[in-house]
DNA sequence: GGATAAAAGCAAATAATTTGCGTTAGTGGG
DNA sequence: CCCACTAACGCAAATTATTTGCTTTTATCC
């Protein structure tokens, strides 16, 4: 029996976020993430468990537990925090060819059984939707960089959830439930769909 | 420690398939099934467990850990079941508005809580991606049954895979995760947008 | 009907998770 | 700078879940 969802007294915080900045805390948090990232890297995830993380990372299983609640919950955390971008998408010089290249991109790392994995931690958080969102909010805040500088040189931008529906969904959806397999041209495809649908103002 | 992925020697089946249809082998099957769905509609998720099912169906835990492997895999059986269309789609007389009937009601009852488990449970399965894959399946026999009614009816079909690239991915990602929900008039738009690009060539 | 083997039951062994309590170490006030 | 305060950690016992070896039941095929 995990525990009730209900009456939870916040034991457990989103970890990321500071409950306790300072040091130790801090400490403790890097080192637990960096074994489980080392072990992922090593073994299976099949046979990845809190007290073996618990173990490489130099603490005690009660700790992860406490913190993190489940396995699950920290995978998640762990996931998330590589899908966060570390740096703003590449200036092509146009809208299109900087969709294209990113997407591209993207499709190419989340296609791999590492880069589906993430997505699947992220999403198997169960006290923790948000984590999910915040990953969506990544992408979007990427493309957002991409459509400020295209609509700062003169060129016509679509919204943002637009191009979540027309060119990332696709993409997500077709890794993780496993459909036909985008090949090469796909997410030309994907943003030469999106951008059509700009003069002719689609109903919104 | 779970299992080796690698070298399983293939002692859980799919366990929906026929491993011993005959009698014993299904009763177990239907009266486990039916011990998740019960559980699952009563108590909160979290406080499930093996041991729970396996004392509301009358099995030994054994029973079901050999032949599902975990609990996981079990929600994910249980959670394809019921995501089987039991029935065809309506016939409206046209494919925008079959497609606007059963997109709707599709998101209506996946952006529930209990809607967008069984989605969650059927990713979580990790030893059977299988799984995933026979949702998207279970989709795309749908809209293949409304395609061809209205291709018989002389109208102009997209493909299927841009079906489910312009409307079911969208409404899928978005339910996932938790991006901003979908409301009124959102699926006539994804619907709306997949028909523009069909007659209307000249668009330029 | 009887041989065969898959699947289930049972129970002991192992592993994971929870929990109570004492200890360590950031944090903020004097 | 020192002290009180408390969040977070360590430890270990208790609980619960999972695995496993072996026996028994029961479909399935001759």
């Amino acid at each position: 029996m995990k525990e009730a969802g209900k009456p939870k007294g916040e034991p457990r915080g989103a970890a990321t976020p500071g409950l306790r900045p300072g040091g130790r805390s801090a400490r403790v948090q890097a080192t637990v993430h960096a074994a489980v990232r080392d072990l992922l890297a090593m073994h299976d995830r099949s046979e990845l468990s809190v007290p073996q993380v618990a173990a490489r990372a130099g603490v005690t299983p009660s700790t992860i537990y406490r913190r993190w609640g489940d396995l699950q919950e920290l995978l998640a955390d762990v996931a998330l925090e590589r899908l966060k971008p570390e740096t703003d998408p590449i200036d092509t010089g146009s809208l299109r060819s900087d969709l294209e290249l990113w997407l591209e991109q993207y499709r190419e790392e989340m296609s791999s059984a590492p880069g589906a994995a993430l997505i699947h931690d992220v999403l198997a958080s169960i006290d923790r939707p948000l984590g999910a969102a915040q990953c969506c909010t990544f992408s979007k805040q990427q493309f957002a960089v991409m459509t400020a500088r295209a609509a700062a040189r003169g060129e016509a931008v679509p919204d943002l959830d637009t191009i979540v529906d027309v060119c990332l969904a696709p993409i997500v959806y077709r890794i993780l439930f496993g459909d036909t397999v985008p090949g090469a041209g796909y997410v030309e495809g994907l943003v030469a769909r999106l951008l059509a649908g700009l003069e002719p103002r689609p109903a919104r």
